[in-house]
Parts: C-alpha cells; structure tokens; sequence
DNA sequence: TCATTATTTTAGAATGGTTCTAACCGATAT
DNA sequence: ATATCGGTTAGAACCATTCTAAAATAATGA
C-alpha cells in the first residue's frame, strides 16, 4: 500500500463523515464531490465541478452533481451564489463574508464578513422572515 | 380628437425625447416600450414586458425587448437587478436603492437607498474599478 | 422629394445552463 | 441475504436568452 493511497482512504473517510455528520446517506458519488471540492476555499460552477470530477477519475453524471450541489447546499456545506443570469456558484466558503464580481470574465472574490458593515437593513415585510443579506461588489476590469 | 388620443400622443412625445436625450434613435418599438414601461417603478421581467406590449395592441417582437431592455439599461435609463439564475428583472428605478427578494415567489420590494448603510467596501483588486454595490435582502415567507 | 446608407426589427433557429423522466443501481435494515 | 427505498444515470425536455440573416425603417444628403 504506497502512501498516496492511505492518503486517499483517509481523505475519503473524512468525506463519508462529514455526509453522515449532516444527514446525508455517503455514496460513492457523493463522497467523491466532497473530495473533488476539497478543503480550500473556492467558487465552483456545476459544469466545472463535473468537468474535475471526470478528470479525477470519478464518472459522475451531471444530474447528480445538479442534486448533489443543491443537497450539499441545503445541508449547509455549500453557499449558492448568484450574480449573474445563468451564472450559479457554489461557494465553499459558508462563513460569513460577501463578494467582488468582475463583470468582465464572472470571476468571484471574497471579502471577509468582518470587512463589510451593512447596517439598518429594515424588518422584513408582512410574512416574510429575514433569510441572508447578500453584498455583491461589482467591479469591471479598468481599461 | 378625443381626450384619450391627445394624451397618447403626449406620452408619445415624452418617450421620444426621452430617447432622444439618451442618444437612442426613437424607433417606433422603442417608444411604445418607454410608453408601456410607464412612469411608476416598477420590476419586469423581458417576458412581462413583451406580454404587455402585446396587449396594449404593440406587436413587439422578443428579441427586441430583450435587445431594447439593454440599450436601456446602457443608456441609464434601467437598472439590471439578478437576484436568482434565470430570472433577470429590469427596474424603472435607476436612483440609489436596494432589495428584498422573496425566494419562494421571486417578488422584488425597493429599499430606499437612505436605509441601508453600507460601510467598510475594501478598494477593488489590482487592476479593477468599483462599478455598483449591491445589497439583496433575501427573505422567506414564513410558514 | 427621393435615393442612399446605416440602423433596427423580425421570425425562427440555436444555445446553454438547469431540471425532468423513468429505468437502473446500491445502501441500509430486517 | 433480500427487500425496500433512496440515489444515480443518460438523455430528453425546458426555458430564458442570444444569434442569424433577411426585411423594414430611420437618418442623411443631393
């Protein structure tokens, strides 16, 4: 058993119990995403998540990265990030921060929670509750 | 002459200048599409938009509300609000201001720009400049 | 005015991201 | 082990938006 491969095992058994962990049954497929996604930070598309996990060796349909990104978000381990039409991330930063987008190329930047102050948002209308207060950045590359 | 008919040709006229000002040719389509988005603020989306020109008896095709919304939202006289994938709204009101969104019927509600302080923005990265900030209070019906 | 040129509009096709469908597969519990 | 129920899949369907190339219209100038 080379190194490489204790590595992975581990890696995968981590992933298998952070799916228990939020309620979510540990497949293979899912499993795999948590490993593809990794431990640092980052803003991924669907198509780009898909496209890595076919490069890792792991054949994923895109459906179930569709259903897997929208689960993984429900259970808290993804943020969903729109700022563009047609342009849905998921970000695996869930603390709290808020984000620089470049209009130019759709390229996303966090900025730390503590960073930005947003105050006097008002009370929620009539039957609403408050879910997130999202600050997005826009920004266009300068000349 | 009836009432009704020199009132239309007021608005006519106002919409014609209108373009005129922002540099925009005043094409018939054009007109008619400042004539239906009216005077009061208001969310639309570019379906709403060419259904309502149809009704009000403009036979408007798709592709020029879609191409007529931009040049607007170009020439200021529209604001671009994306708050979910697949759903961009236009905004008649193009002063200070920000959102709630509703996630469950993807309704837009304007907050008056004075309301929400926003402080602490970092300076752009390298190579950028700051276009817009924009604040999307995201709420839920509750129960 | 009329012709000429540049811009705009149009229908319909194409695109692209996302969701749906219905058959198949696999994890868990009995 | 086996049944059950949830998960995965390929491919079709969907839907908002953009593209295309041809026809229509506005501006310009003789």
């Amino acid at each position: 058993m080379t190194v490489s491969r204790r590595r992975k095992e581990t890696q995968s058994e981590h992933a298998v119990e952070r799916l228990r962990a939020v309620g979510l049954r540990p497949t293979r497929q899912r499993a795999a995403l948590v490993r593809v996604l990794g431990s640092e930070h980052r803003h991924v598309s669907a198509e780009l998540l898909h496209k890595e996990a076919q490069k890792a060796g792991v054949p994923v349909s895109l459906a179930t990265v569709y259903n897997t990104l929208h689960q993984f978000t429900e259970a808290g381990l993804l943020r969903e990030v729109v700022v563009a039409s047609g342009r849905t991330y998921f970000d695996t930063n869930t603390g709290d921060h808020q984000h620089f987008f470049c209009e130019d190329d759709g390229e996303l930047i966090d900025i730390d929670g503590e960073v930005i102050e947003v105050a006097g948002v008002p009370t929620p209308p009539r039957g609403m509750k408050l879910d997130r207060v999202d600050v997005v950045v826009r920004v266009k590359r300068s000349v």
